[in-house]
DNA sequence: TCAAAATGTTGACGGCATCAACATAGTATT
DNA sequence: AATACTATGTTGATGCCGTCAACATTTTGA
């Protein structure tokens, strides 16, 4: 017998049916693309009427937005446990520094669906009014308090400045490895590599200078 | 009399009506955003059928795409400008290469719009087909000569690992202060201004330092 | 001059987001 | 227990969109 609704025996119901949603609208986006989402077809492949998700979201702006704040708090969370070791021990302040920017550049390496939804994706209108923008600024946040870590901070603004200064420039390179211009700037993976182990030097270099 | 077709009068023909339809679409997508665009409106504000714009592009996702590549040339355009000051005399190799950076952020800061739509917007699907990317790799190209300017390479690859790394750091930064992050980190201007020297500072202290 | 190519127009089709009206089941209130 | 309300689904418009097809007109060039 059967434990859980499996994905295509019998149409979700209830709350079951809104996580149904979001789960089937990420996987719809990443077969045909986000322009290419569309309600109905997330409806048709939980058989269910095209206008069931209508009762979970009002939109699909709406639902959009719930994806990518899904998103951000998977994000979140990864960029969370770069500051404990792979036997569940915490690093130094130094080292969870370290480990972040490494994290960032892997979350955006493993999943560039999702990154591409969070950071290279304009966001439905609806996600001004969802308060979507406070589940980005978390990832923000525990930059922050990394950097609090590791050096003595006269004002937050001066630790916002440094904070600013580090999340461009990871995502600056996270966004041109995952963008086209992989495709056409025709790098080998080597200078690749090398240019990311340089953005990351520099990055270190600039932290603890300025 | 009128000289040329005024864009509401009568209705653009032939050539005038491909350039009309670049043009409206700009506007469209200025209006509505990039999501909205659509053929039908360009054609009705343009007093013309709904498929007259097929003549001249054979779908929606190609006038997009050639609307993206007049941005990816008037955005090399600008960079090109950087390399001569006001009066009309070339800049040193030295100046030239500071200018770049203030150049692209400059651009990015006046033509937000078309900023997002080269570098922010996932491109449709035709890009490809229609070779969009040569026409972003000729803004690469003038950084990488501005940095062979002033800077003996071993070897292009060299080159291109100091290139991606400015162009991704410059990037960066002009897509955080493009992105809605602005709107949710708020930070005072004086902040923002600050980070901006910030990177600018590091990457010159970068490139001269490798 | 006159056929072929370009360029426009109208009409039709299927897809989509969304609104409205209606059905049903679960819950709370009396 | 009976009732009314709410949450959740369903079916059926409506109007917009991209695009195909068929037809009309203009331009061109042989």
């Amino acid at each position: 017998m059967a434990t859980k609704s499996q994905s295509n025996v019998t149409p979700p119901k209830g709350p079951a049916l809104k996580a149904a949603c979001l789960r089937e609208a990420l996987e719809a986006i990443r077969e045909k693309g986000v322009e290419a989402l569309s309600l109905r077809d997330v409806a048709r492949r939980l058989k269910v009427s095209h206008q069931a998700p209508y009762k979970h979201f009002t939109s699909k702006d709406h639902l959009l937005a719930e994806v990518i704040r899904e998103c951000l708090y998977n994000f979140a969370e990864a960029l969370r446990q770069s500051a404990w070791d792979s036997n569940g021990n915490k690093l130094s302040p130094t080292e969870s520094m370290d480990n972040l920017g490494l994290a960032y550049l892997n979350y955006a390496a493993k999943n560039p669906l999702e990154y591409r939804l969070m950071f290279m994706t304009t966001w439905p209108e609806t996600a001004r009014t969802v308060g979507l923008s406070k589940d980005a600024r978390a990832s923000f946040d525990i930059l922050c308090s990394r950097l609090a870590g590791i050096k003595d901070y006269s004002s937050p603004q001066q630790r916002d400045k440094d904070a600013m200064f580090v999340w461009s420039t990871i995502h600056g390179i996270a966004s041109v490895l995952e963008s086209e211009a992989m495709n056409y700037l025709s790098f080998d993976e080597e200078t690749a590599r090398e240019a990311v182990d340089h953005v990351r030097a520099l990055i270190d270099h600039a932290i603890h200078a300025s």
